[in-house]
DNA sequence: TTGTAGGCGTTATCAG
DNA sequence: CTGATAACGCCTACAA
């Protein structure tokens, strides 16, 4: 449709063979003179060429690529992930983005893109799932890929067979669910998310054990989304209740956000009323009040380390799993303060 | 370096041509017999066979890459508009993405970087500047980009000749300041974000006009940063300052937000020492309280129409400029309480 | 240092 | 409907 300029155009402008204006355009450094070298140079900039990537990634037989695949870019916790894996990957070459909207086949069918794409990279972020049949689909389709050349990282449980950044949830939510009780909370619920997602059951049973250290047990569970939605409408169901637990953990930071709007909504008050946890410590916190108690995860390094690995290691060693472990941050959300009950 | 299943293998397995074998694994319907469908079909699948979508793309002379570029996919007004753009993407073709991180430079370099992918669209938001050579620029990579074939919108101020969804900047700031005074506000001040920036600029003189009808002027006006932290750090300089407005007007929500951080921080609340409004409407303030005044636009329709503009319309028509206007939301972070004086 | 020519994986044209 | 074969735009031995 356009009027493509080709390094062909390029090399007859210059008088000069289309081997060497490719040199000179891309290939190694000096090989080609002075002269040449100019006149190639200022005949691309007149044309206005600009090379094919296409045509470059086929000849090579490789390509720049990286494809980073999310459930959600909206999500505080994916887009801090995106943007810190985006700096490392920015110097080095393009990247392609997928967001699954939290739909399985999309996962799928994206890592076949990037296969298509001869994307040189993929990194995968988001929590596998107790779907056992999807998640071996999902192992094969990422073994076809790095066999035909192409290195992965996920963040999330390690279920894939590649080098993997796994957020120690577990250990996590039962520091959280010891230093909760410890606090003074006597009773408590939790919004758990969605039963299928591992990091939501991986952070409920990780809460639970840590109750049960300190002789406590979760009053409710409550599943929804793994949404500031879904948080708002648990929490909603939890307080029509008749009896409301004095703390609640919610498996991650939006859904504590959602839980927290639910809460102001009925007009009570955190914590007075009721105290809230959350998961992750997203950047967004910072903005909201009451200052909410989390389990801190690195999250900006996790995005960068799971590039790295995908970028900057040599392909030659095994693979890895780098562990990150969660800090426990306690903030204004669960003070207790001086009220009378439990409950 | 992987073993790359190629078509040519593919039609060896299934003893057909290489010419039969594209047809059935892409091209054209049924102008293949069934038999032999069949039979490349299932060659396809024994071997693994994913189409090299860069050879594709060489061999078409186009693709379906679709560049979006954004300053800062973290921050929620371009994480919104990228969502939404990626919905009418998704279906056909894959999204290149890149992050500007606010750098002219950078701006320049992924216009020509999508032209070198033979994208066949290209989404650009942000506000334009005061910087006329860098604006200059810009359209001639555009245009050079055009005229290789692809299009091109973008979210922002009408300079760069293309498509454009262009927010009501100027309007939407005087209509809130209209309604500020109406609602009793006295004295104003202004986190103005950076100067060169077209739409905090826009959004300043237009709150400055709108204070004018009133027979109101801006008492402080401070340029900073137009992130979060810019709204932080001007708000905490107004806030050292002798005497402080009794309201104050942020020409985007994330420094409104950072505003209000800062308020909280030195133990004042707002809307009782001092009222904060902001301008867009972001998702995010769902969930701050108090809730927040701002000017709504309709983001995620502004990212779909950006996407749609290059995607669906038919090339042949005049380039479009559709201006979206902001809607004045009234919240509870201008409300006027029963306090004595105004300042 | 420069040019020639073959090849990268697909698509598309044009005869059978 | 099928199969050679010429593009597509570029890279890269290999030869000059």
């Amino acid at each position: 449709m356009g009027s493509q300029v080709t390094l062909a155009d390029v090399a007859e402008r210059a008088g000069v063979s289309l081997a060497t204006a490719s040199r000179v355009v891309n290939g190694s450094e000096r090989v080609v003179g002075a002269r040449f070298r100019e006149r190639v140079l200022a005949a691309a900039a007149e044309l206005g060429y600009t090379a094919n990537a296409f045509a470059q990634a086929v000849a090579r037989g490789r390509s720049d690529v990286v494809g980073l695949v999310v459930p959600d870019i909206q999500d505080p916790y994916f887009s801090v992930i995106a943007a810190a894996a985006m700096a490392v990957v920015e110097p080095r070459g393009e990247m392609m983005l997928g967001t699954t909207l939290h739909r399985q086949e999309q996962e799928l069918r994206y890592i076949t893109t990037m296969r298509a794409r001869q994307a040189q990279a993929l990194v995968m972020v988001g929590s596998r799932t107790t779907d056992a049949a999807h998640t071996r689909r999902l192992a094969e389709a990422i073994a076809e890929f790095v066999a035909s050349g192409g290195r992965a990282a996920v963040i999330g449980q390690d279920r894939l067979g590649t080098d993997t950044v796994l957020p120690q949830n577990r250990a996590g939510a039962k520091d959280l669910a010891t230093a909760l009780a410890d606090q003074g909370h006597k009773t408590f619920g939790v919004l758990a998310g969605p039963k299928t997602l591992l990091t939501a059951r991986d952070r409920l049973e990780g809460f639970t054990d840590g109750l049960a250290r300190r002789g406590r047990r979760a009053a409710v569970v409550l599943h929804s989304e793994f949404t500031r939605d879904g948080g708002y409408q648990a929490m909603s169901d939890l307080l029509d209740r008749r009896s409301r637990p004095g703390c609640v953990f919610a498996v991650n930071d939006v859904m504590a956000i959602g839980a927290m709007a639910a809460v102001r909504e009925r007009g009570l008050r955190v914590p007075d009323d009721v105290a809230i946890a959350g998961f992750d410590d997203i950047p967004t916190l910072r903005d909201v009040a009451p200052s909410l108690t989390t389990v801190r995860l690195p999250l900006e390094d996790m995005g960068r380390m799971a590039a790295s690995m995908v970028l900057d290691e040599q392909s030659g060693d095994r693979r890895r799993v780098v562990r990150v472990k969660g800090e426990v941050v306690i903030r204004d959300s669960t003070m207790v303060s001086s009220r009378p009950g439990s409950s």
